[in-house]
Formats: structure tokens, sequence, C-alpha cells
DNA sequence: TGCAAGAGGTTGTCTATACAGGTTATTTCA
DNA sequence: TGAAATAACCTGTATAGACAACCTCTTGCA
């Protein structure tokens, strides 16, 4: 009788087959996702979960750790819960915005945007960005520049559909990266490193000398399970390298965000 | 009354002031690190784990369940908790080994030693080991083979102390990677990803034109906050890339460990 | 002998409650 | 007016108890 009396105290009863507080999850994670909630945008506490949800504070709190610890959210005891910064979250998927390296580097950015427009592509960047190979893409080429030395070549394509305003925007103070960034924090990320010679336009516009080989990375990034965007970077590679660390997760959580950590590193100068 | 019969219901009461499930879970890393609990071994059951630490059971099944997020364990339910697979937990780490790459796109993997010793090292070595600059350190020197072409350079160090039997393994038949991860999980690692035209040395073992560019990875690990191993991995730029994939957790956990995933892929043979 | 039923252990989830400790705004008092 | 106490939040942790689902081994029956 009192089991009746309490509702639902079991816990696969509310339709669905998924747990509750997976369930949870995944709804903040569709209003983070939608834009309904924005970085830094307070989450709803416990207690108003409890309120709105029926759930137990328990469960809530199990849905709200783990948005921590997946990066979705920050959590400051005695205030509240609050969207991550998406400069935050993206510092996991995407290789570091190379302005903010730049900066942090103490040096000044500078970027020479020498393409930008819709253009139909090449079959092959068709494919990748799954659009059909007649369609239109915007395209940026552009060229960044530490303390006016050039390190990088960005080539990248995103899709019209996703970025509808791009070719309003201003590359030269806002990375294409931290653009995108900005629209919505990206769900999925491949990228390919690969050494290479470049061709004689790229090594050109690094200044490179001849045979002097490039580091090229080529990144996909995806939002909600569609490609978005399609980048090619060149860096000179007696200038720059990849680096990363990885330390595992439970062990010492001094440096929360440290591990799984890429970022590009000028080693020379 | 009821609150001190109960001895310590409150959570900061033993002697530390860490939260009780991080101390199980320390307690519990530390038996694997140690190698008193191996691979597949079985994890004490929650309920045990109730029985001789004395915490109540949600606590052992917090820190359990966070040991198989973090890929130490794996769960099965109706039948118990186990040390996970080191091929699994080195995944995360570990550049993927190199042989089961290789296996793995159905190729045979060969490997010829050219040196195997203990020897003085180089100063700039000898720091990033931590070890004074007069000391000894295991040093291995090979090329991997797939399908009798070689493909991959390796010059590796490992401290002493941390692999007392170096010398005697057989590195033809298990790389010095894998073995790595038999003696002991490793907890963190840092790589260097560069683009260099390598010495004529590497390019001969490599069969590669002259002012070919090589993919190097320089690879740092530590165990128990100490660094053990610093390799150099030398890759034919023309017939190698280094592929990562993020994907954020919770969203999709149908592929529980494919987030995060780092391979050497062969791309063009 | 062979198969079904059951017992007992294990993970997975959920609830209700409690206390600790942090932050912020309000209120009270000197 | 100014500063200290207080109230009202918040997160973080821990407990005890419950039900569900799963797995394995044993037991009992045909």
């Amino acid at each position: 009788m009192a089991t009746i009396a309490k509702g639902r105290g079991n816990y696969d009863m509310t339709s669905s087959t998924k747990p509750r507080y997976q369930q949870l999850k995944e709804q903040i994670i569709s209003r983070i996702s939608s834009g309904d909630l924005r970085p830094l945008d307070r989450v709803p506490s416990e207690h108003e979960l409890v309120g709105s949800t029926g759930v137990s504070r328990m469960t809530a709190n199990r849905a709200l750790r783990e948005l921590t610890d997946e990066g979705y959210v920050e959590r400051v005891a005695g205030v509240g819960t609050f969207v991550a910064d998406l400069k935050a979250a993206s510092d996991l998927l995407e290789v570091r915005n190379i302005a903010d390296e730049i900066h942090m580097r103490g040096h000044e950015h500078r970027a020479a945007v020498i393409d930008l427009e819709a253009r139909r592509v090449a079959p092959d960047v068709a494919d990748l960005l799954h659009v059909s190979a007649r369609s239109r893409v915007n395209h940026v080429f552009l060229v960044h520049f530490e303390n006016d030395v050039p390190i990088q070549v960005e080539d990248r394509y995103v899709t019209i559909e996703f970025a509808k305003d791009f070719l309003a925007q201003d590359f030269q103070s806002v990375t294409p990266s931290a653009y995108l960034s900005m629209i919505s924090p990206l769900q999925e990320a491949e990228h390919v490193v690969r050494a290479k010679v470049p061709g004689s336009r790229i090594s050109r516009l690094l200044t490179m000398k001849a045979n002097e080989p490039c580091l090229v990375v080529t990144r996909r990034t995806w939002v909600n399970a569609r490609p978005v965007s399609f980048a090619r970077l060149f860096h000179p590679g007696n200038r720059f390298e990849l680096a990363g660390r990885y330390r595992p997760p439970g062990f010492a959580r001094s440096h929360p965000q440290d591990s799984k950590l890429v970022e590009l590193r000028n080693f020379d100068r």
C-alpha cells in the first residue's frame, strides 16, 4: 500500500526505457545545443529539477555531476550551475584557437584574408561535407601571422546551411574557428596530421625554403551528426609542432581540464 | 543520540579530508598500479567493499562507476567488476600499438632490432627522464615493417628502475610499447608531433627519398608521477598520417571507448 | 539423464533524508 | 551609517533501503 501510494518509486516507469538521470542529461544537452541555454547561462538547480521533473535530488545531482565531468556545465558550490563557456568546451574538440595560442605567448596575431566566397567545390570536399557535388559551400582562405611572421595557412570550407552569414564575417579579427564555436558548440571532430612538402603557393605564403616540410592538419567537425566544416591547416615544419598531453581522469583532479589538451606550439622563435 | 549511535554518518570524519568515494578509487587504482590486482582480476564487489571499508553501497557504487568511466575497470551486471584489460586502458594513453595497427589491416608486422643495451645518454634525454646525466638508461633502436616495408623507426629510452629486465626482452615479437603496458598501466603521457626531414641514417632505414619529410612523434610516459619512457618515432611522411577522432561523452554512449582514439594510419599502400 | 525452477550474488537505478560548507542578500543591531 | 549576524539559497557528500534485471550454480523433479 505504501509502495503504491508513492506513485513511481521504481525506475522503469516513465514510458521510456532510459534511466532518468540520462533523460535529464539529454534534455539539458539539447537545450544547450539548441541555443535555449547559452554559455554562462544558469542551469536549473538540483532543487528546481526536483520540482520540475519529479526526480529525487540525488538523481538530479548525478545528471548535473556527469554533465560537469563531460564539460557541458560548470558548478560552483554555493552559487549554482552554469553552461560551460564555449572556449573551455571546444578546447576538447578543436586544436586550440591559433589566435589564443599566439596571444598566450604574448605575441600579436594578425590574419590576412586572401579569399572569402561561396563556391562550388571539388568533389572530394563536397563528399566530405555530405553535400551534392554541384552545390555551393562557404570558403575562406587566409594566412595567420605571429608578430608578422606567417605561421599558418588556413583553407576552410563550411556548409552554407550551418553558417548563413559566413561571408559577412571579418576574419581578420575573429578566426573562423572561433566564429564556428560561437554559432554552436561542435559535437564531434576528426583530424588527421600529415608531414608533407607543400605546393609552391603555400610554400610562398609561409615564406618557406624549397623542400621544407609542412605539418598539415586536416580537420572535419560535426554538429548534430552532420559535418559542417572541413579545414586544411598548413604549418611550417621547422617552426611548429603539435603537442598533446593526457592524464587519466580521477587520479589528480587538480587540473580539471588539463588532460587531453592539444595545442599548437611555436618551438623556434 | 541517534546521530551519535550511528558512528560516523557524516563524511569528513575519517582523518583525511578527501571524500570517501575518492579514497576508495585511489585505493583500488593503487592496487592496480602495484600489480596486486592484475588485468581481468576480479575487483571486490560493492557489497564486499561495504563490508571491508564501512562505506554505504551507494558510495562504493560511485567509486566503481567512476573507475569504469575512466577505463580502469569493467563491470558486467550480474557477474562482477574486473580490472580492465591493459590493451583497452592504454588505448587512451598510447598511440595505438603499431603492431596491432598493422594486424588490424590484415598485414604482417615484423621488427628488426638494431640496438638494445643500457647506456649513458645525452644530457637532454637524461633530463627528460629525470635521471642524473651520468646514469645508465635502457635503450632500444628498431625498425618496424609492414609486409616487409619499413614504416617506423623507434628510438626509445626506458629508465632501468622501471624495467629491470628490459634487455632480456625479445622485441621482435613484442613491441616495446606493449611490453611497457604489460609491466604497469601508464598513467600520463605527453606527445609532440613534428614534420621534419630526417637525417641520412633514418632516411636510409625507412628507404625514403632525399628531402622527403618524416612525421616525428616524440612521446614521454609517466608512472606514479615519474617519467619512465621517452621515445622518438619516425614515419615516412608520404606513407603515414596520424588520425584522431573525438566525440564528447554522454551523447551517444554506443561506442564507449571510441572517443579520443588516436591511431597511426597507412594511407598509401 | 535432462531440463526446469529456484536461490543467491551482482550490477543498475531510484528515493528520501541528512549534514557540511560555500555564497549572497537581507536584516538586525550598535 | 556601518558592520556583523542571519536567512536562504546552492553544491558536495554520505547513508539506508528498495526494486529491477542479469548471471551462475544448485536443486529438485519428471
